[in-house]
DNA sequence: CTTGGAAAGTCAACAAGACTGACATAACCT
DNA sequence: AGGTTATGTCAGTCTTGTTGACTTTCCAAG
């Protein structure tokens, strides 16, 4: 970078975060790390006839049990057709149950099984050690600045789901 | 988390990050904030006919150039005949070259022509404001987190690439 | 020098999972 | 009763991953 040669130590230090080689690199590291987060429980659903949909449907209906199926699909941002393949066939293997809701009878409130939880469990107890891993080597000030880039990282809307999940009824 | 309310105050502030609770919200900040990170470059690129993967080609392209096939492959971590089927679409739009090895025949040295750096600078134009903007906001110490975190979670292999990249012959 | 294996790349066919569009059903609400 | 909403389904397309079979090129052992 031409600019850095023109400019004082301090003020290049200062904002050695920003400039364009360290925006590459932090593309990059999001790349890298990302393909690590997805690793181990691709894995095992590999050997299942599952994918990376199934996980995230499992997922997000564990965090939010009896979640309706629209919702889900404002999480997950994807079509109504593609979410229902997925929960079709968890649905069928016993994996998710879809109650009828009691209030407005149009709903779908989705639970996981027992042998749903037992996925759901197998999946993110991989992820979590990975990331258990992650975090216990960078520390507590270093998980803070992670989950703090990543927050101003996501789009509004995503940020709403992120921090209101816990708030959905049940 | 039962747990928690058994700890003493300092000890569960101590180790905060690493409750499960912690780390299931790690995951989904992964979750979100690349959404929102793919965002962007995935917009321009729906009217281009190209996707992802083409992105993430001329990226490396762009930052390895005269990156052989091979090696691109180990980066992107796919098949090569999944590289190639992209690879092909690039070269045969004028946006990639690929030169026969002078060494060794076999390999092609890849190029990013004009029209394909030109390309890539849109996309990781789209990208780099986002993270500009989430870095700025987030300001230095988080960076260094972030950047600390995603470093750890990466796998031995894809961390090499990643440290290693800039040292690739060109 | 030849020959056989390994390596780099290409072509073809298939599968997962996203998309759109059209339509059906049931339930809610005015 | 009629319009809207929530969900499900069928059909078709696109991107991007996969495997298998093939060509070209290199290299090294006989």
């Amino acid at each position: 970078m031409a600019e850095s040669l023109s400019m004082s130590r301090q003020s290049s230090e200062a904002l050695l975060y920003l400039t364009d080689e360290q925006l590459r690199q932090g593309i990059e590291a999001m790349f890298f790390a990302y393909r690590g987060f997805t690793d181990d429980p691709d894995r095992i659903l590999s050997g299942l006839s599952y994918g990376r949909a199934h996980h995230r449907a499992i997922h997000f209906i564990n965090c939010a049990p009896g979640t309706t199926v629209n919702n889900l699909l404002s999480i997950l941002g994807v079509t109504k057709q593609s979410l229902n393949r997925v929960l079709r066939t968890l649905v069928n293997d016993g994996l998710v149950e879809a109650r009828i809701g009691q209030k407005d009878r149009r709903e779908r409130h989705l639970f996981l099984t027992d042998e749903g939880a037992q996925l759901e469990h197998r999946l993110s107890g991989a992820q979590r050690a990975r990331m258990r891993a992650a975090f216990r080597q960078a520390g507590p000030e270093a998980v803070a600045g992670f989950r703090t880039v990543l927050e101003a990282m996501m789009d509004d809307t995503l940020l709403r789901h992120y921090k209101g999940l816990r708030d959905y009824p049940t």
